[in-house]
DNA sequence: CCATCTTTTCAGAAATTACTGAAATGACGG
DNA sequence: CCGTCATTTCAGTAATTTCTGAAAAGATGG
């Protein structure tokens, strides 16, 4: 591997990295360099700057174009594949998560689904049935605040997390305005709500 | 392995959803048991429910307890380990945020924060410092928001993730009720905001 | 202390995952 | 078509991770 020191350092971190989620570490890497690079680079480039086998790079570049992390391009009178991360790192974020929800909740959701379904044979089962509807009401309400704020624009975004729980302060403003007098706030019902 | 077949689906996917995770098969299954039991368990009762070596389940254990995931309880007149993970699933929920922060962002952080201090010698390497400071920053906002919203207890969190976008609507309330007529509203900036 | 029960450690085996080089496939331009 | 350049596939190997059984360490009651 040979990089300025700068990048090198980012790089090696994000293949370390990516053992934690389900990458491995060159795709780590590779993701690591396009990121960081200004200028689309092709597989060729990428087995240089890493010191890896050039079949290696191929795989590795398959499986972010999986995730739709990397974004293939072309520069005119060159036949090679160019590669690049969205220039806007907000994109990522959402594709990120888009991913990870589709790979990890949905098929989790699904399997949840599909056994609450069942008829449970003993208290035992009962219990775990019960369990396992507290998880699926939760990656409901979660994933339907995800799908949510999702669709606002990047800007309307920022401005939510930046007010983070002072959102809060608002919300009881509304309350305070808009309750009626002596009765309950109007809320929609969730079976996610807290036990206690 | 010998359950329940509702359960032992469960079991099954929590483990090959692991891999996934950066934790492996038995952990999964483990930490999927413990989550359904109504009961404790300790360690003899997972080996025979998963058919696991024991010193597999001890590594286990020990591996979910460095994630803080399972609770350690003792039975009166009963010397061996009991497991159990909390009743609460937001509690849950907390936890495995918290340390995944811990773990995956934190390091980062500290890297991104070290590597920005230097100087950077080509133009290269300062579009590479841009990106990691966007990156930071990124970090920086997503984390505050959490450790902001984290604090609120879980009605209000419920109630928040309830609303999702809804929220949108409010702020656009509030902006219209306290602008200065014919001037901008108020915001904190920050160097994370959308480009274009 | 000892006997017994429990958990932990750890070296080696087993299983899985990552990586490579070579060969196959594909994609032009002439 | 053919030659060249580029990418993909894949079988075999390397590296890593997971798992086990045996032994060690720890804890408790007598």
């Amino acid at each position: 591997m040979n990089l300025p020191p700068l990048i090198q350092s980012f790089v090696l971190h994000f293949g370390e990295m990516g053992s934690r989620w389900g990458i491995n570490r060159t795709v780590g890497q590779i993701y690591a360099l396009l990121f960081l690079s200004r200028d689309p680079l092709n597989a060729e480039d990428i087995v240089e700057a890493l010191g890896v086998s050039r079949s290696n790079v191929s795989m590795g570049l398959k499986e972010l174009q999986a995730w739709n992390l990397v974004r293939l391009q072309h520069k005119p009178g060159d036949r090679r594949d160019y590669f690049t991360t969205p220039d806007d790192i907000w994109q990522i974020v959402r594709t990120l998560v888009d991913e990870r929800k589709k790979r990890e909740i949905d098929p989790t959701q699904s399997l949840l689904r599909e056994v609450l379904m069942q008829k449970p044979g003993t208290p035992e089962e009962r219990h775990a049935q019960d369990r396992m509807r507290e998880m699926h009401d939760l990656f409901e309400l979660l994933t339907g605040w995800y799908d949510d704020v999702q669709r606002l624009e990047t800007e309307r975004l920022v401005q939510l997390l930046t007010l983070g729980s002072k959102v809060q302060k608002i919300l009881e403003m509304k309350d305070r305005l808009f309750v009626v007098p002596g009765g309950r706030t109007k809320r929609r019902d969730t079976k996610t709500s807290p036990e206690r």
